[in-house]
DNA sequence: GATCTCAGTGTAAGCGCTTGCATTTGATTC
DNA sequence: GAATCAAATGCAAGCGCTTACACTGAGATC
């Protein structure tokens, strides 16, 4: 029946060992219910012939995979790199393997993969911000896959969600620079559709005007993606326009690299000439020239939470809570009171 | 049979459409065997049962599972996640998905990822670098997976491979430090044990002293992990050292970011005082203050010939052959003539 | 010594899908 | 209208595994 040298499967193993399926089936799967000296034989068998279990076979017998799923923008972006890593080491120390893939930031991408991922049986998904397709939740929910979202936090929805609160975050950096006292503010923001991170965080800024009675409507905004060459670009164009801000807030550490070089290119000084600042505080941030003021985020330990609280999902039936962790911010030579 | 509300199965959207299962299959594999009004019929009862096919049902039916699976040691390392990213995409456009899993560099996950991907029916598998246990190449050789190795060149191996000579680039990139004037040079190496790129780096740094008639057992070399921190340490042990080199070559660019900023604490100014270099070129490089000469790797252009390879492999059963990249040396602000 | 237990093992029924082969259908030809 | 034939569809046999249930036999109990 079977091929010459094909991959051997659990009959072939049994058929070695002498015992029937179901026994070298427990033994991989609850030795303890299988008396020594037969679980020695199986394994001897197994060793032989370099058996490795068919997981399509076992998944559809048994059901579950101890498989999670994770779908991310981009694994180019430090912060969800940092978060994933964390995230699949505290897995692996709870028997799960992580799958990933990832988007490209394209909703028709994530859609198929969130299917994919369903389809390969993934026992819980990780999913990134709350701005996706309703009918997506809905095929979750009727597929019955514990999802949590991660890296945004944000009450009254209806799945659980890990992170912190992007608005208020970026709110309380605002205030700071208004404290410091910059009133001619501009920004560099992510792209803002179908990024609820990148939203919340434009968002925040102008709450902080608003706190202080300016207003957010005169706010000069540019939005321009995930690039270090981007955040210069824009970073020129703010500084050449007709107002010169004596302060550019950037949405994340990536464009205000950008914009730091090009400061530098201008031969502008940073901070005296014009302050800048970052959000993520990736690592990047304490080494640029000069350190960049930023938002602090607990990349690692989001991700690493964001494991147990989905692991407690899936083995508990629990339908998960919501955890909310706080960002900091990150005083460095980037960012003083106006010249 | 079914539960109530259960996930809708191939029987199910059978029943609705009132066809039988092989023709809903065909439907939704070979689309073109069935007739138009058949089709519709089918779609829509898939459309409104929310089906998706059962990944594990499918991969045992048919074998095949348009799937390819890459184990890297780390997501945090940038090198690995642009060319992964790279890899992913080219994949996709080719009507394949991706799974990626990561090692955290031990071999022992390593090795259990390899067979987990491979249980899971991966198609192909992308590995980074040569150096690990025989017994693995010899259980993929067995289970007949296509396998491409990454970021390697290395010519008379088993595997076809991709990647660039990381030697014979330090070595370049080492005799230009030398021609420069350099003299008294140090190293802060990436761990070279199970790493072949890092210990192919550091031998090419020797083979350049050779060249030049110097002594490669008289090279300082601090090994230390991939971290900016432990880049920032070594650089302080080695210049508070009894000979201060006037030059530091490090493994790699978050090895020099770490040293460079070292330097500036240590009030030295780069390269007026010690030169530095590093070797990948990730976007850091260039945004270092002073930027830093390294050695450039199309890492992006690698994922993406190793996906059109490995997919070669995979449809045409062949064997593969190698591809090596050009690496090329960028020279920026960091390394100059000693003073 | 007969009866009862129960741990250890075997038997066999699926899990949801693909696909070779058999059958039906409907268009085409004479 | 009968005969022919290709296209469309259905039937049913697995793919490799888990697990409910049945069975076996050795020790415990009376």
């Amino acid at each position: 029946m079977s091929r010459i040298r094909s991959v051997p499967t659990l009959d072939d193993v049994a058929r070695v060992a002498g015992v029937s399926t179901a026994t070298v089936s427990r033994c991989l799967n609850t030795p303890h219910r299988v008396v020594e000296k037969t679980r020695t034989k199986v394994m001897t068998a197994v060793e032989e012939l370099g058996y490795t279990p068919n997981f399509g076979a076992r998944v559809m017998a048994a059901k579950r995979t101890y498989t999670i799923g994770a779908i991310i923008p981009t694994m180019e972006n430090a912060i969800f790199a940092r978060g994933l890593q964390a995230f699949q080491e505290e897995l692996h120390s709870h028997g799960y393997t992580l799958l990933v893939s990832s988007s490209a930031y394209r909703p028709d991408i994530e859609a198929e993969q969130i299917r994919s991922l369903v389809a390969r049986g993934a026992d819980g998904l990780l999913l990134i911000g709350y701005c996706r397709d309703q009918g997506l939740y809905a095929y979750l929910k009727r597929q019955a896959i514990p999802t949590l979202i991660a890296w945004a936090f944000s009450e009254g929805e209806d799945l659980p969600c890990i992170g912190f609160d992007n608005r208020a975050s970026m709110q309380a950096l605002g205030e700071q620079v208004i404290a410091l006292g910059h009133r001619r503010i501009a920004v560099i923001s992510g792209v803002v559709a179908g990024n609820d991170r990148a939203e919340g965080r434009l968002q925040g800024i102008k709450d902080a005007l608003r706190v202080h009675g300016m207003d957010p409507d005169t706010l000069p905004v540019i939005e321009t993606p995930y690039e270090i060459e981007n955040g210069a670009t824009a970073f020129g164009q703010i500084m050449d326009g007709p107002v010169r801000p004596t302060v550019v807030m950037c949405g994340n550490d990536v464009l205000a690299a950008g914009a730091l070089k090009r400061a530098r290119e201008m031969g502008l000084n940073v901070p005296e000439d014009v302050s800048i600042t970052g959000f993520d505080d990736i690592e990047l941030a304490r080494i640029l020239t000069p350190p960049l003021t930023t938002v602090h985020v607990p990349h690692r330990e989001m991700g690493r939470r964001a494991a147990v609280e989905l692991v407690e999902m899936v083995e508990r039936k629990g339908t998960g809570s919501s955890v909310q962790l706080q960002s900091s911010i990150r005083m460095r030579g980037s960012l003083a009171a106006p010249g």
